[in-house]
DNA sequence: ATGAAAGCGCTAACAG
DNA sequence: CTGTTAGCGCTTTCAT
């Protein structure tokens, strides 16, 4: 609280400006040990005088420990990322341990190189998405000898620990309630991203589902940027055009499906009579839509939450290091645009 | 690339492993100084060999430089921020900054303690959102010795430099805009955010300006929590029972906006001759909306750039310290909800 | 082109 | 309860 100064100040500054040794006065900062209340509060007025911020890089050197927790997301403008991290935030919003964020725009090769920076920090831990790494991208957390939690998807085999749903599952189990519910007639709309594994294996799930049932995809679409919602429309429009026999559409998220849904509502369209929809992940916004769409939670908000506990639970004294593996289950929820009458 | 190992690798490691002394090692693996290529080579092949990654704890302790910048934001799930974070990045991209994210979801003092915790960090700069802040926090961005850039709002006085638009400017702005297309009967709607100041100084700007015509709201009303969407269908729903003879409605943000949208198209009201709508932020969602609601571009990409550009510059050889201040100017976007014919 | 010594600012481990 | 000593793993600086 003084003037700006070139020189960042020291512990030894609290120090001298307290006349107590530099060992107390980091006692007291770090509320370690014993400390007599007279002294405490000298330091503490001191240090709050002066406007001492310690330095982590030297502490965390010399205690060879880094509150630090390397998440690695591919994408911050899709909000299920976002709300994995809120529920990491939760997790350790009152323990020492920091979340740092990177960002790898679902490509392998960033990935690799983002974590490799991460890891020069030398964090307690890494929460990653997704399960499908460069073999380097697993070298690293393999030998990083800190706790490594891969999330959101089960369908393969993690480094460690692994939190998340079966994306796989996920696809079936919408497969098995559409063809339930008399559906036959089925088109599917998606992203054009070979590398989201997540989308991918709903869609194989998707399609294996419906193959048990007899059923195969009549059309299916996919794209690239652009509005998620303004595609959604030109997309359902396409594709009934081509096909006018779809009685359901399946989105590989809400977003697209969103846009769908406002289309056949402007046609005029009976939903979920003629046309049943649904999309993935049961973003917000769907609650303020005409009609409420069917999805199916993906748990992010849980996941999210998981991961961390695993990572400060490993951080704790008394861990055995044993990887934990939890497959949460997402639940449909069938909307306005799922028939849900029939046969159950 | 080998078995797990307990304690991380050092420098001496690969010294040892290449035959050559730590300092040459530490010169390879930054690329500085002259190393012959043979060396180089030899130690490059022990470094992958190994695994080893540099330990930028020590590193930055013995340099004094940290590639950090810390970048502080109040929120992750309004996607202004992350929006303004893509910026960031896009300059960041191929330099050896950092970002390093901090949330405060709206609150003084958990952004005290955040950036607290982000300058014992040491980073090379901060980035900062907004202009209120508590005095502690103004004391440590002022006393931190590293450039400070207050970004998105201009309506007040920051430590060192700020980017971003006048919200008070913007509001008044979309005042004189209805105003002249002879809209007359004025409602409001927003969040209820003491501590959005941003939104208060566009609500104040707005009043200000329609002030200036002799026109004043006759209708506000201010929600928190839930989806915005479906907030601004029944805000929407709720203001016109209350006085069916608004003509214009003025929401602080897209979301509410696209609600309110979709509550008067379903009304079957005439938009926008009976009743015009705008929002403000200009987000990639209103593209797939039946109607194109009516907006105010926030510029978010380019704030982050400047702002990323201002430390980038900073932390250059040869740089004057000078603070810098950049207003952008938001344009408006008429849609289809603002009549843009009357008297222009 | 390479190496040796010193030390960055802090904390672990001991003394007292 | 408080102080002293010795590093943490790297880079700076100065030799060679």
């Amino acid at each position: 609280m003084n003037t700006p100064n070139k020189r960042p100040l020291t512990l030894r500054d609290v120090s001298e400006a307290s006349g107590v040794s530099e060992m107390t006065v980091s006692r007291v900062l770090r509320k370690r040990g014993d400390v007599s209340d007279a002294t405490r509060k000298r330091v503490l007025a001191a240090a709050k005088e002066l406007g001492y911020v310690p330095n982590q890089i030297a502490g965390s050197l010399a205690s060879q420990r880094v509150n630090l927790v390397a998440v690695m997301i591919p994408s911050l403008s899709n909000m299920v990322f976002p709300e994995v991290l809120t529920g990491i935030n939760q997790v350790f919003e009152d323990t020492p341990l920091q979340p740092v964020v990177g960002v790898t725009n679902y490509m392998p090769e960033k990935e690799e190189q983002v974590l490799y920076e991460m890891l020069s920090w030398r964090p307690s831990g890494v929460i990653m998405a997704g399960l499908e790494h460069t073999d380097a991208t697993r070298a690293m957390m393999r030998n990083a000898g800190i706790p490594v939690v891969e999330i959101m998807d089960t369908d393969g085999r993690p480094v460690d620990s692994m939190v998340g749903i079966s994306h796989r599952r996920a696809g079936m189990e919408m497969a098995k309630a559409i063809q339930k519910q008399g559906y036959e007639h089925i088109g599917f709309m998606g992203t054009k991203m070979p590398l989201d594994h997540r989308a991918r294996k709903r869609f194989e799930g998707f399609t294996e589902g419906l193959a048990k049932a007899g059923i195969e995809i009549e059309e299916r679409d996919f794209y690239s940027g652009g509005s998620a919602l303004a595609k959604g429309r030109e997309m359902t429009q396409a594709m009934l055009d081509r096909n006018p026999d779809l009685d359901f559409l399946y989105y590989s998220n809400d977003m697209i499906g969103a846009g769908g849904l406002l289309h056949l509502l402007d046609q005029g369209i009976d939903i979920p009579g003629q046309i049943g929809l649904a999309g993935f992940n049961d973003v917000e916004l769907l609650q303020g839509l005409p009609r409420k769409l069917a999805t199916m939670d993906a748990c992010r908000l849980e996941i999210g939450r998981a991961a961390a506990q695993i990572i400060l639970d490993r951080n704790a004294e008394d861990t055995d290091d044993a990887p934990i593996h939890k497959t949460l289950t997402p639940t449909i929820s069938y909307g306005d645009t799922l028939r849900r009458d029939r046969r159950v």
